[in-house]
RNA sequence: CGGGCUGUGGCGCAGCUUGGUUAGCGCGCUUGACUGGGGGUCAAGAGGUCCCGGGUUCGAAUCCCGGCAGCCCGACCA
């Protein structure tokens, strides 16, 4: 490709409303352009990244088993009502959106569950065509509350899904380790250092599944990861461990003390009303009024100076709550007695610490010190219910874990049976003669997000710098001095032809422009490669190779063979 | 959804406080000359609903009211 005919126009500022990396580059570079809020247009440049992309993605799907299909963008509403989860929409867990036609309802596709379940269900009614793997990519669409960082968080984007369909749940986790290897492989293959974690699964749904997470500091996510024995799990899932059992209340402890606390229903005014400074946040009991996924109301207890982790599900209680159980006092909440009133007491296991505790009365204005476990409060289940921080300890060896800051690339869900049972179609004859539904996994991977992260992670203070496989061209060959030297001209454009009629994919930047514009382009475009050829080197008989990412320089004989001008 | 900031040629910004000629500057773009190994120099040009609507005023980019959009922080997130 001749630069002098390639649509790109390299910025040298970046437009103000580009914060990280990637998205100053990828815009100074000419790849992407904003059209909309979280709405990109790929250029050439960006489209051949993003093609290279797929390209991986594709090899990888295909060795491992998976055809590609491509679903509809644009999905009948009646599906959605079918699986239920037309009733998220608008809400922050399916920020989806709807288009009126003269077909009826619409949906602009956010995920495609509903639509691969019924259409494989139309296709497969034989346990011998299973298992069965199916994959797109495609553009998905999601009304974002906050679009931000140029191509990380989008209201339109392009995604790889994947649907995996099997006769039983073992055949399925089978499946799902399949498809998991093959997307680690994808990720070592765009240079990319990714940590599969477990996570939540959100408004997909499902028992088991694990995000494909990249460390970066423009990472929206935190995973928690323990060095010794390789345990990794989003924040919003972790657990942490080494806690004994609760201490037994030593029987001369003193009594519990009432105190009149006016206008301090939070953990730090209550801090404040003791004149006792040794008394910190940590010596407060959090007490979360709650109702759990079953709806049942359940009053979560941790140490005060720990965030909360509640279950998927679950969620604080509202005013209309709090009048229907009028045990729990809002800003003065405590755990004794709830058992009583029909709560149940669940808390984390931190909570087991020995001493005494300071929390709600149950009153208005009062709060009480010297609650003991076991005998002024009683916990009915234990469980994990605060965010795990870096210096707690893993829940699998009790070694210290740490957070790290990182990009979700991809996320895998074992859904088993949670659409196969709802929508229409999906079952299928066993061998045993028998009706069966489809046992199912589902498989995301952030394509156009992929490129800003592959942008994040490989870039210098000059420009991008793509890993081999995928830049948008191998070999940037530039010509200096042209408009007065038509013998470097002649050359460059020699050398040109022998490089694409060598099938090498090459970025020729033929303009009359300064030499000084010339690298600075290339440094900016970032391609692996960058060859050049100016009228000293052709009066020797030499081309310069130079290396992107390290550096490295070197001549090669103009008239040599292409692989050794290109330095393969 | 809460808090903050910002809307002025393609991009980055100044002007606004204190209303008043023809709305400036850098980059980019066009033409010409020079230059020719790290965004070079000079000259001449093109390009503007000053986000939108209303109001105040003899007069509004500037002051007032109301919208809309964008960005950042938070909440949330497949």
């Amino acid at each position: 490709m001749r630069m002098s005919r390639l649509l790109v126009r390299t910025l040298r500022e970046a437009p103000a409303d580009a914060e990280v990396a990637s998205h100053q580059l990828l815009v100074r570079a000419g790849f992407i352009r904003r059209l909309a809020s979280g709405v990109y247009t790929f250029l050439p440049l960006g489209l051949r990244v993003l093609h290279n992309i797929e390209g991986i993605i594709r090899e990888e799907l295909d060795a491992a088993g998976c055809q590609e299909l491509l679903l509809p963008a644009l999905h009948p509403r009646e599906l959605w009502e079918q699986s239920g989860r037309a009733e998220l929409f608008g809400s922050d867990a399916l920020p989806a959106m709807t288009v009126e036609g003269r077909g009826g309802s619409f949906v602009l596709g956010p995920t495609h569950e509903e639509v691969v379940t019924v259409t494989v269900g139309a296709e497969v009614d034989s346990y011998r065509q299973l298992p069965l793997t199916v994959y797109q990519i495609q553009v998905k669409f999601r009304d974002e509350a906050r679009p931000r960082f140029g191509l990380l968080r989008t209201r339109e984007l392009i995604m790889c899904d994947g649907y995996s369909f099997d006769v039983d749940k073992d055949a399925m986790q089978a499946t799902y380790k399949v498809v998991y290897d093959a997307y680690l492989r994808i990720f070592a293959r765009m240079g990319l250092d990714v940590s599969p974690v477990e996570a939540e699964s959100g408004a997909i749904g499902g028992d088991v599944n694990h995000e494909f997470m990249v460390p970066s500091v423009v990472g929206e996510d935190h995973f928690v990861r323990c060095v010794a024995c390789g345990y990794a799990a989003n924040v919003e899932a972790a657990t942490r461990g080494g806690f004994g059992e609760p201490a037994a209340p030593a029987s001369d402890a003193p009594a519990v003390v009432d105190h009149h606390t006016p206008e301090r229903p939070g953990i730090d005014q209550v801090v404040g009303f003791f004149d006792d400074t040794s008394i910190t946040a940590a010596d407060l009991l959090k007490s979360l009024a709650v109702v759990d996924d079953t709806g049942r109301p359940v009053l979560v207890l941790l140490p005060g100076d720990r965030e909360a982790r509640l279950p998927s599900g679950w969620r604080m209680f509202d005013d209309a709550d709090f009048a229907a159980h009028p045990s729990l006092v809002k800003g003065y909440i405590g755990p004794m007695g709830q058992q009583a009133a029909g709560i149940t007491v669940v808390a984390d296991l931190g909570v087991t610490r020995p001493g005494g505790w300071i929390t709600g009365a149950n009153q208005a204005d009062h709060h009480i010190s010297g609650a003991l476990l076991g005998r002024d409060f009683i916990v009915d289940e234990w469980g994990s219910y605060a965010q795990v921080v870096t210096g707690d300890s893993c829940p699998r060896c009790g070694k210290d874990v740490d957070l790290v800051r990182s990009v979700e690339a991809a996320h895998t869900f074992q859904l088993g049976t949670k659409y196969s049972s709802v929508m229409t179609g999906s079952s299928f004859v066993a061998e045993d003669g028998s009706e069966a539904i489809f046992s199912m996994g589902c498989y995301g991977m952030g394509v156009s997000r992929l490129l800003a992260v592959v942008a994040e992670e490989h870039h210098d203070d000059k420009g991008l710098a793509w890993p081999t496989g995928l830049a948008p061209f191998a070999v940037h060959l530039a010509s200096l001095g042209t408009g007065r030297a038509p013998e470097v001209a002649e050359a460059a454009d020699a050398l040109y032809e022998r490089l694409v009629a060598a099938g090498i994919e090459v970025l020729y930047d033929d303009r009359d422009v300064s030499p000084g514009v010339k690298f600075a382009d290339a440094d900016l475009l970032g391609i692996p490669v960058r060859l050049v050829l100016g009228a000293k080197g052709v009066a020797r008989g030499i081309v310069e190779w130079r290396s992107r990412t390290t550096g490295e320089e070197r001549e090669a004989d103009l008239n040599g063979p292409v692989e050794a001008v290109v330095g393969a």
